[in-house]
DNA sequence: ATTAGCACTCGCAATAACTGAGTGCTAACA
DNA sequence: TGTTAGCACTCAGTTATTGCGAGTGCTAAT
């Protein structure tokens, strides 16, 4: 399976072309763009060698080769390195970080569009989800009537909120007052043990209170064990000028994998081994909607825990080193601006 | 301009056969379809009348006709009426209304998904829209350090919230001080006329405190100033069956659009006279992207006041009287929806 | 082991011929 | 005068044919 210092060489030639190019790459072009001094002929046995070996398919007889999702991995895995990017960019992506608003969900999209940006493909962003029922703080806010609003707050500083409907009317100063018991439970107690007796006890409370401490806590918990994490999806129009995205059947495919929240979210937050930048090519993908495509993700931390992901979808011929190379200055980057913002 | 009614009849039967086909039709199937009893070369006459003054065109020489874009508006305006939709159909929509929850939010995506499903085009709806400065409560958060969470409850019971950076670290007691403190200016003063000098009178304030204030007020004015609401677009994948989306180009123009939040907004606010259900055709919109689209639309309201807006994008071959009975049989639910859910 | 040469393959573009749905016009008819 | 039958004509779309060119595999010479 290893392959000799010259047919790595022909290779990487080969993809590098058919990535700019998107034409099958025939064995006289080739030997003028790669400067080993041999011939047409000479690269045409050594191609017929990859073809053997898998690497490389022909679409008709007497058309150049392409590379096959197999040389993609090769290339991937053994022959391209991640860059440092140009100065120039590098500056502007950290310019553009120091200005986005401090807000979180602004620096989400504002990722997502820098992204689709920098690759040309389309850029997916994971926002923080809520986990493991650490929530620090919990506010309730008096809507109308019977609805409040829960304000969640987790242990990093995150905000999420529900409306929900209770079965009697809550004004400001109740909504205070739940807010207070709830808060008093969390300091002491994880939410998952909080149990009915516990509530039970709580002296200050009449009846009616009690009750409705009763039918939030469920929502509560409902919110916590919520996989789903808001998802950030820009540039999915960049793909339409690729050539291999001229079929609206692709397209369709492309629309029900970034509509599909659920699907992505789980693809993205999938780990592979301890990779920092994680490469699927086409069929690579168990999602079926996803074998004409490759997706390139990264994650961002705090605190040496993973709190979300990003990447890009791009086609199979997609520009791999470009694309790793971007997400991996990004992820530094993010991981330096989350930390600034969350850091106790 | 008055067009007899042989005429009328013809035109009819034409916009409805194209609607259904996407094909031109010819005088020869058009005479077997519409039951005048009249020949295709009579038809042929008629047809060449209806091309003259502007009605019909021919893609070539030698082909059927189809319907301009003046042709729909007469359709619209003198020929179809609004119809009562199927019982069946009712119930159907009548309980997904019930059954959905009392989340405003919920609500939303639940109206674009049945709008995209009965019309098989794609839906569009705005959520309620904070505005006229008109708020009720603000309740601020404390998250982490010196960031806290805006939670600004309106008139009508409806939430917003933005993450904002102080100047200072924020914890709970003093986010809660805070909240008094702003709530109590809303009580007496509308926003618009809070002025610095009000600020500083309040006497139980540190001049810490008061600077928290000073930097609070112009993110909250901000916020209620801000037009943009919440779009909830779904279907978009609907429209790419149909022929005249084959192309990759008219379904670029289609994202631009549904990316377009701002522009989508102001269209579908922008009234169009008294009328329940606003109907645009191709080029009779503004935007240069929607040449290609029809767009019809409606509002729901509360308490007689325009609250959000909703409505269904699709080809300019669109089935007119089918979409204007679904969305005007929405409108009425969700008018009822919303005011059971919000009416004081 | 490499390369030049040559016959061969096959997708693709251009051209030509054919088909069929549909038209406009004219003349006949009620 | 309005309606209809008949006929020649138009033209998009399909199929068949041809030629071109990029590229290959094989063989023989270096």
């Amino acid at each position: 399976m290893e392959l000799n210092e010259r047919k790595k060489k022909i290779l990487e030639v080969i993809i590098r072309d058919y990535i700019n190019t998107a034409e099958p790459v025939g064995s006289r072009t080739l030997s003028k763009r790669c400067n080993l001094g041999i011939s047409p002929a000479t690269i045409r046995n050594e191609m017929a060698d990859l073809e053997d070996l898998g690497y490389l398919i022909q679409p008709h007889t007497s058309s150049g080769r392409i590379p096959t999702q197999m040389a993609y991995r090769y290339y991937v895995d053994e022959i391209m390195e991640i860059r440092k990017l140009e100065k120039m960019i590098r500056t502007d992506i950290h310019r553009g970080f120091l200005n986005s608003t401090a807000e979180l969900g602004t620096t989400m999209d504002h990722t997502a569009q820098v992204l689709s940006q920098l690759t040309n493909y389309t850029a997916v962003v994971l926002a923080p989800r809520v986990t493991n029922l650490n929530c620090r703080h919990v506010q309730i806010v008096s809507l109308i009537k019977n609805r409040v609003l829960m304000v969640i707050v987790t242990n990093e500083g995150m905000a999420r909120n529900v409306e929900v409907s209770l079965s009697q009317d809550v004004d400001n100063i109740l909504a205070l007052k739940l807010s207070n018991v709830i808060n008093g439970f969390l300091k002491n107690t994880n939410l998952n043990d909080l149990s009915s007796d516990l509530v039970d006890q709580i002296q200050e409370m009449n009846p009616a209170e009690s009750k409705l401490i009763h039918e939030i806590i469920p929502h509560l918990k409902k919110v916590l064990m919520d996989e789903a994490s808001e998802v950030h999806a820009t540039g999915v129009t960049n793909l339409f000028s690729y050539p291999e995205f001229n079929d609206v059947n692709k397209i369709k495919q492309l629309m029900n994998i970034v509509q599909e929240k659920q699907v992505l979210t789980e693809m993205m937050t999938n780990p592979d081994g301890n990779r920092v930048i994680r490469i699927k090519i086409g069929s690579e993908n168990d999602n079926e909607d996803l074998k004409d495509f490759s997706i390139i993700t990264s994650t961002y931390e705090l605190d040496g825990e993973m709190m979300g992901a990003f990447g890009v979808i791009g086609p199979t011929r997609m520009n791999y080193d470009n694309v790793s190379s971007v997400l991996n200055y990004i992820r530094n980057e993010l991981n330096l601006h989350i930390s600034n913002l969350l850091m106790k």
